[in-house]
DNA sequence: CGTCATTACTCGTCATAACAAGTTCTGGAG
DNA sequence: CTCCAGAACTTGTTATGACGAGTAATGACG
C-alpha cells in the first residue's frame, strides 16, 4: 500500500524542539482538555505513526514520557489508556514552594527574617558535605500566603551561593528558580524528612499561633543532577493552615 | 533478505528476562558494589555496545533505566557518571509500611482493632468513587515497631476487597502485597496529604502518648495501575517516633 | 454448546544505520 | 606562546525493519 508521505503539517521538521517532545505536548494538550477521555484507548502505536508521520520509535519515546508522567498506562497486548483526569498530577516534583502555590493560583511572598554567614557546625556539615568550621550562609525566611504567614524556612548554602543569593530579590523569588535560571545550576532531587512538633516560643511569634500548636517540620536536602548536596533547608509550616501534598508512584522496575 | 540469526555470547538470549533488564543488573551491581565509584565516569555506550555484544538501543534503555532509578546521570557531550552512594536511593517508591520498614531490616505488626461494614458517607465515599450508602469496609490496625506503637491505620476499602481482607492475616502482611501478590490488583500512584496535628483522647489511648502530642496525620489514597481508587487510609504517626522520609525527583522535562 | 486453534490486533524487545549536538583535545596559524 | 579550527570523542534523536508476547475475536471441531 503506497502511503502518501505528506508532511506531517502540525510538527515543525526544524525546530530545535525534538519530534517526540512536539508530539508529547500534543497528546498531553489532548489529554487535559479531555479529547481524549479518561480510561478511554488511546491510538495505537501504528495510528500515531501514520497520523503523526514519525517512526514508531519517536512515537514510543513520546508516549513513554506521558506514562512516566503519569498521565498513560500502558497494556501489553491490548493498548494504551488515558489514566485519571488531572487534579493531582505531577506533584512528586520538586518544587519550590511559591513555584508550586503560584501553580495553584495562589499569591505568595516571604519575608527575609535574617541573612548571616556562621560555621557549618556539625549537622549542617554533614549535610552540605562540608568542614565544621567551613562558612556558610543561613538565611531565614517567613513564607507568607494570602497574606497569612505559613512557614518558617531556615536555609543553608554554601558561602558563595550564599553571597550571591543575598543580592537577589528573595521576597518574590524561590530559591530553585534562580539556582536554576539564573545561576545555571541544574537540580536533580531532595531528600526530604517529615516529622510532627510542636511551636516553642519561637516558632509560635513567626507564624502568628500559640506556642504548643503543631507544627509540620520538614528537613529538605537539595542536590544538584550530578548529587553534590547544595541547600540543606528546615521548613517549620504551620498545622492548621497547610497541607503536604504530593503524589508517589509505585516503582514500575 | 533474510537475516541470520546469530546469537551473542555472554547474555541469556533464550532467558524469558530481556537483554536490557540483564545489562541493566549487572551495571547496578557494579556500582553498588563500587566496581564504578561515584562521580567516575562509566563505560560509553559504545564500549558497553561491545562489551555486551548487543546494540545502543538496547545498551541506551539499560542507562536510561538507570538513569530514572537515580543511580547514574548523563551529560550530553561528556558521558555517563556515576551518582552519589546509596543512602537514600528509591524511597520516593510507593511502599506499604512493613514493607518499608523490614527492607531496613526493622521488625513490625500489626494488631487489628477492627473491621466493620458501613455505609461510605460523603468524604470517603467522594475519594473510592462510591456512592454514599454504599457499603465499604473499615480497617483499623495499631502498627508496632519493635513493640513500641508508632500509628493507628485506618483503611477504606470496596466491601468485595474487605471481605477477602478480612480473612488473610494483617497482622503481619501489608494490604499493597496481599493486594498486589494474592489478588492480582496492580497498583499504580498514591496522592499524599500530610499535616501535623494534636493527638485527641482516642489516638493518645491507641499510640500510648500523651493527649495533645503531636501527630503526623498522612491522608492516603492509592489507586490502581489503571487509576481507579482502591484504598483509602488515614494514618496517624507518632510524631516523636518516626519522620517520613522520602526522595523527590526534579521533573526531567 | 463448549473447547481449541487460528488470526489479527496490541505493545515489548532488539538490530542496524545515520546524523545532530555538546565536549575535549590537538595541531596549526598567527 | 596564544588562539582558534577541526578532529575525535561523547550522548541525543530518528528511521526502518524484524520478531516476540499478550489479548481478543473468530470459526472449526468435537
Amino acid at each position: 500500500m503506497v502511503k502518501p508521505r505528506k508532511t506531517p503539517s502540525q510538527l515543525l521538521h526544524v525546530s530545535p524542539v525534538p519530534l517526540y517532545t512536539q508530539i508529547k505536548e500534543i497528546l498531553r494538550d489532548r489529554i487535559l482538555d479531555g479529547s481524549y477521555q479518561a480510561h478511554e484507548q488511546m491510538p495505537s502505536e501504528s495510528e500515531l505513526m501514520s497520523t503523526f508521520g514519525v517512526s514508531r520509535i519517536t512515537v514510543r519515546q513520546a508516549l513513554g514520557d506521558l506514562q512516566k508522567e503519569g498521565l498513560i498506562f500502558k497494556i501489553h497486548g491490548k493498548g494504551t489508556y488515558v489514566s485519571k483526569p488531572k487534579a493531582f498530577q505531577n506533584i512528586a516534583e520538586l518544587q519550590g514552594f511559591g513555584e508550586a502555590m503560584s501553580s495553584m493560583g495562589y499569591e505568595t511572598f516571604s519575608r527575609v527574617v535574617s541573612i548571616k554567614s556562621m560555621p557549618a557546625g556539625a549537622t549542617v556539615g554533614a549535610r552540605l558535605n562540608a568542614a565544621d568550621s567551613e562558612e556558610i550562609v543561613e538565611l531565614r525566611r517567613v513564607r507568607y500566603l494570602n497574606r497569612a504567614p505559613i512557614s518558617l524556612d531556615v536555609t543553608y548554602v554554601p558561602k558563595s551561593i550564599g553571597e550571591r543569593l543575598a543580592k537577589e530579590d528573595l521576597a518574590h523569588r524561590d530559591i530553585f528558580l534562580i539556582l536554576e535560571n539564573d545561576y545555571g545550576i541544574a537540580l536533580g532531587a531532595a531528600e526530604l524528612q517529615i516529622e510532627s512538633m510542636l511551636a516553642d516560643d519561637y516558632l509560635a511569634r513567626q507564624l502568628k499561633v500559640e506556642e504548643g500548636a503543631p507544627v509540620l517540620r520538614i528537613e529538605r536536602l537539595t542536590l544538584t543532577a550530578d548529587g553534590r548536596p547544595i541547600d540543606f533547608e528546615y521548613l517549620y509550616y504551620r498545622g492548621d493552615a497547610f497541607q503536604y501534598r504530593m503524589r508517589i508512584e509505585r516503582s514500575h522496575v
